[in-house]
DNA sequence: TGCGCAATATACAGACCTGTCTACATCAAC
DNA sequence: GTTGATGTAGACAGGTCTGTATATTGCGCA
């Protein structure tokens, strides 16, 4: 398993300028900000030049897209993996959450930030996102129904509040009590949608 | 009671260069973010020289967080005073906060996306919006008191954790079954915290 | 009347930002 | 060997950003 929650770049190789941008550019994006980086910064810390970077990203909001997407895939990737190594029970889901938060970097969910930076501001920002928590909360859902079956999606829903609700929580420095309050929150959930 | 769940301005006076530059202010960073508004913008929508902005604020920072302490007060003193109008039971937390999230220009709250957008990045930003989240906390838990007792903090520290998850997913556009997942998490929150 | 203060209008400096342009190097395929 | 795709290096245009400087106006007040 690996270190971080987030799954190995889709392309490990390091050679490849467009592997390099983006993983730069993740890199900066996720600590500072869409608008808090420039392209000339990411330009140099990748090691580029500015023309290849335009051959592949026609403009930068091309590569804040690009960025997104490859997140939502690692992202997802990483977590699955955990969950999957894990039986059914929600508290899987704060502890996966919280070792998520404990990493040094940890700057919260990088769909919500981008929402919460610029909104409707750049064309597809905003769908991405909502695509993101959509196959999260998809797939809370289909490793939840072999222990609560049709009543998965369902718990899958309520979880996703609670999942926010750490996410934000931890990212604003709150991490005192969350893995006793998530852990609590959730068995209700788990209760609520488990028995008859 | 006011149409926002914002309270008014602390000076309602539009005359006045200091507050006219709030107002405008607030209402900018708020839709566009912190880093998506320039001061020229601000300066030519509220109508007002740029030498008097630079001389009631010294920098854009200082106004940054100027805005988020006037947010902090205007916004606490609005939820305050609909939770003070009705009896203390969490589903009206979900009434407040889903009715603030059908306002047109709802966007989330302020601080969450002030820290999301530059962290650590602007000093005292991330002080602010701590403060605002722990004072939200303090009120929830002294509106709970009465019913709950000295079991009121620990509902409250809980019922946060759904109340950022319930702001987030209304503000990414999950508005549907917010209402009946967040009163019902919520009911559990009261009836663990009511029942000895 | 004249002083002082706050505000206005506007020009400007210097930095940074996105995106374009030219010129050249490498290397594989045909 | 020529062609085309991919890369590097760096200058440049045009815009925007923050913050400063200059000159002027309106007004209360002594």
């Amino acid at each position: 398993m690996t270190d971080t929650l987030l799954a190995p770049p889709d392309d490990p190789n390091p050679e490849g300028a467009r592997a390099r941008i983006l993983e730069t550019a993740s890199r900066l994006f996720y600590q500072h900000g869409l608008r808090g980086v420039g392209i000339d910064r990411i330009i140099a810390e990748s090691g580029v030049a500015k023309m290849s970077f335009y051959r592949h990203f026609p403009a930068k909001d091309d590569l804040i897209r690009a960025y997104l997407e490859g997140r939502h895939r690692r992202w997802l990737a990483g977590f699955q993996a955990r969950l999957a190594a894990r039986p059914p029970e929600l508290a899987a889901v704060v502890d996966i959450l919280l070792a998520w938060a404990a990493e040094p970097d940890y700057r919260g969910c990088a769909f919500i930030n981008a929402v919460a930076e610029v909104g409707e501001g750049i064309a597809g920002v905003a769908a991405i996102a909502r695509a993101h928590k959509d196959d999260l909360q998809r797939l809370l859902a289909e490793w939840l129904a072999p222990r609560l079956g049709e009543r998965a999606p369902m718990a899958a829903r309520c979880a996703m509040v609670v999942v926010e609700g750490l996410i934000v929580r931890s990212q604003m420095g709150e991490g005192e009590l969350l893995a006793n309050d998530g852990r609590w929150l959730l068995q209700r959930v788990e209760a609520e949608f488990g028995t008859e």
